[in-house]
DNA sequence: GTCGACCGCGGAGACCTCTCCACAAGATAC
DNA sequence: GTATCTTGTGGAGAGGTCTCCGCGGTCGAC
């Protein structure tokens, strides 16, 4: 049985965490325990790293950008896709710092499988269709390309545009080595 | 001027951090200074940041990989000679985590010059051997490459080689969007 | 030597992350 | 309604980063 003011502290902390990030996206962990008016031990045990968090709170975010993938595949090439679904990304974890962050270091395999999986999934839907019309070589790894992601959120933002173009380079050229 | 025991505690902070970052990659920055008997506000008076007094420890090493630069380029083409030069970059970014994440992300500009600016050119240097003879496009640019270095060596140890083969293809080919 | 002027010292302190656990407050059984 | 069991609480505290500033040690002038 999930006691009822656990319940409700855990939507506290969401609301009061929702507000803290979207006026300063660096705010503290403390903050928002204090806001939300919880102890940090609560806050913790809800939310065990600051990515989970921040994590949950992007979950919206996350979902808009997967469900743009069928859209952008009906609309152009794979390629084409691929490179507006990421700059998308990019924009997105640029507009929120905390976001980028979490989305990338090592966070990983442990904590957030509810985003990173479905971001693995959606990125993974986008090189298949590239695979299958031999537009994008046959052994592109997801996960690679999502790391990849994260040295054009962290690069400057006019940078961002030409990285990726040398990488969908890559990724459609025949592998060489 | 330059107050003697001035120089001398820079000295023996050095010393220390060379010695605590030697036996534990994360060592906290007051560890460091009660190693080296000054206060905290020594330690970040000459080193204002934890990114800037790693790079000075492992000025070193980057001069050493620098200096592998022309010897690379006189023994193989210029793409096998930024290969062998990036895994050798990226498994010393590894060997000590904390200098790749010094390396990487925000520090550059302001900091960094003295390790930022020699690794900057050491990759130019590579670049433009593989321009010269048209096997690097034209428009390839040292800090991009840089950064998706920091790519390579966050991502899990087996992924860095192919990750970098893709990159490399990609620098190959030319320009097509 | 002696004596200011001033440079650099180092510790106190503000604020952070994250853990641990004695205790309080729901839930359940009767 | 009461007793009991269980789940969750929240704050104290360990250890971290980094800043600020009163005070003491150094240096150049004499």
């Amino acid at each position: 049985m999930v006691r009822s003011d656990a319940r409700e502290n855990r939507a506290r902390i969401l609301a009061a965490a929702r507000e803290a990030f979207a006026e300063d996206d660096g705010t503290s962990m403390n903050r928002i325990a204090q806001l939300a008016g919880v102890g940090p031990g609560t806050l913790y045990r809800n939310y065990p790293s600051r990515e989970a968090l921040i994590l949950e709170i992007y979950q919206e975010e996350i979902e808009r950008l997967v469900d743009a993938v069928p859209v952008l595949l009906a609309e152009s090439s794979p390629v084409q896709a691929l490179r507006r679904w990421t700059l998308d990304l990019v924009a997105g974890m640029r507009r929120k710092h905390a976001f980028g962050a979490a989305l990338s270091p090592d966070t990983h395999q442990s904590i957030a499988a509810r985003s990173y999986g479905p971001v693995i999934a959606a990125i993974t839907r986008l090189l298949e269709a590239g695979k299958s019309d031999g537009s994008i070589r046959a052994d592109a790894e997801p996960v690679d390309f999502l790391q990849l992601t994260g040295a054009l959120w962290r690069a400057a933002p006019d940078r961002a545009e030409p990285m990726l173009a040398l990488i969908l380079d890559g990724l459609g050229s025949r592998p060489s080595s």
